[in-house]
DNA sequence: CAATATCTTTAGATTATCTTCAGATATATA
DNA sequence: TATATATCTGAAGATAATCTAAAGATATTG
C-alpha cells in the first residue's frame, strides 16, 4: 500500500483521480487530498508519502513552492499535473527537482502507470531481482547469496554456476551449457573441472546444497 | 559523466539529440547511438548505460522488444521516445517496465531535463545527502569525509573511489566499473593502479578501512 | 621555477581460486 | 548381474588475482 498526496483545487479532478487510483488495483494506492497549497505543505510535513501529485496553480501556495520546500529535506517522488504546458513552465518544474511533469488533460490510466513506474523506481523495485530456491536466495544486483539466513561467500565461478541454475529453476542445464556460460567456451578435455566446482558449490550452500540435483547424462538442475 | 544509449533509425533525430545532449552541459552526458534494434540490444549487453532512449518503430528488433529483453536482467532507466501516441501503446510501454514514454515531437530541453531527473532518481541523487557506512561518512556537498569522528583528507582519486563504493553500499563494484567511473576509461594495461589507490584509501580510513572488502574476481564493496 | 603533493608504474610476495588427477561410488545398459 | 559409463570426492599442484612497497612521472602550489 503506497501513500499518495494529491494537491489539487478542482473538486472534480480530485474525485476522478481518487476514484481511479483507489479502485483500479484495490489497495495498491491510498490517496490523501489537499485542496490548497498550504494544506498540501502541512500534510507533506506531517506524513510520509510515497508520491506527491501537485497541481501548479493553487490557492495560497503554488505547486512549485510546495516542490521547492519539500526538496529541501525530502527526496519523495514528485509529479506535477497541470494545464500549464509552456516549455518554460515544464523546465521550471524540472529545475525544482520534480520527477515528471504531466500536462492536462491526460488519460488516467497513463497517469496511474506513471505513478507506479516512478514509485517502483524510487524504491529500487524496477525489476524483481532476487532469485530464490527453497532457503537459498541470490541477488544479482549486489551478488549476495544467502542460504538458511546466512550469507555464504562463493567464488566467482561458484556464483556463476548458481546464478545460471537458479535463474532457470527447475530446468536441467547441461554440463556443456554450464561450461559454456560460466567459462565462455566448451573445450571437452578439461570438462571434469565442473565436478569439483559443483561439489564446492554444494558444500558452500550447506544443507541446501542438496537442492542442486544431478541428472545423469543430462546435466544439473536446482529445485526447492 | 553519464552514458546514454540512443536507439533511433532517423539520422536527423540522432544528430539533433546527440548535439543537444553532448553540448548543453559539456561532459555531463556521453551518447552512444544504435540505428537499429539489433545493434541496440548488442550495445545494451556489452555496455553499462545509465539511460536508454528507445524509439519504438525500428528495423530488426523494435523498441518494445529491446525493453523486454533488457528488463530480464537490468533495471537501467528506460525512456521511449516515439511518435506512437495511442494510449494503448503508452500503456504497453509502461507494462514492459519503462520509466517514461515521451511522444514526438517534443522540445529537446524537456527531454534533456527528463533524462537528468530520471538518472538522478535512479541513483538516489535527487537530494544530495550524506552517505554513511559504519563510522565513515561522506558528504558530496562539501566533499568532506569523516572516519571515526575525525575528518580524513583524501586525494581526489581516493575520494572518487570511496564515493562510488559508499553510494552503492553493499553492492559489488567491479574493477572495470571503478576504473571507468573514476578515471573515465578502462585501459587494461595500467589497470593495476587501482590496487594502490585501494590500499591508500584503506590506510587513510584507518581502522574503518576494513569496511572495504575485496571480492576476488568480482570487485570491491563497502559494508558496515 | 622549485617544492610539494598526488598519481602511476613496476615487480616481487602473498594469497585465493582454479584445475588436475586418481581412486571411489553411483547409475545406465545389455 | 556384469560391464561400461558417469559423477563424486579429496588432495596437491598450477594459475591467476590481489596486495605491498618503493621509485618514477605528473600536476599543483606558492
Amino acid at each position: 500500500m503506497y501513500k499518495i498526496l494529491l494537491v489539487e483545487d478542482d473538486k472534480n479532478i480530485q474525485d476522478l483521480i481518487f476514484n481511479y487510483f483507489t479502485k483500479k488495483e484495490k489497495g495498491l494506492f491510498d490517496i490523501d487530498i489537499a485542496s490548497d497549497g498550504e494544506e498540501g505543505l502541512e500534510k507533506v510535513y506531517e506524513n510520509n508519502y510515497d508520491l506527491l501529485l501537485l497541481d501548479v496553480m493553487l490557492p495560497e501556495v503554488d505547486g512549485f513552492e510546495i516542490c521547492r520546500e519539500t526538496r529541501k529535506e525530502s527526496d519523495v517522488p514528485i509529479m506535477f499535473i497541470t494545464a500549464r504546458s509552456n516549455e518554460s513552465d515544464v523546465l521550471s518544474g524540472y529545475a525544482l527537482g520534480c520527477d515528471d511533469y504531466v500536462i492536462k488533460p491526460f488519460p488516467f490510466p497513463v497517469l496511474y502507470e506513471k505513478a507506479k513506474a516512478l514509485i517502483n523506481r524510487s524504491k529500487g523495485l524496477v525489476r524483481s531481482k532476487i532469485f530464490t530456491s527453497g532457503d537459498i536466495s541470490l541477488n544479482p544486483n549486489n551478488g549476495i547469496v544467502i542460504s538458511d539466513g546466512k550469507e555464504v561467500k562463493l567464488t566467482a565461478t561458484e556464483y556463476g554456476i548458481l546464478k545460471v541454475l537458479i535463474e532457470n529453476k527447475g530446468m536441467i542445464i547441461s554440463r556443456e551449457k554450464l561450461l559454456d556460460i560460466v567459462w565462455g567456451y566448451c573445450s571437452g578435455t578439461d570438462e571434469r573441472v565442473l565436478d569439483t566446482h559443483m561439489r564446492n558449490l554444494r558444500k558452500a550452500l550447506g544443507q541446501n546444497g542438496k537442492q542442486i540435483k544431478t541428472v545423469i547424462r543430462r546435466g544439473y538442475k536446482i529445485e526447492d
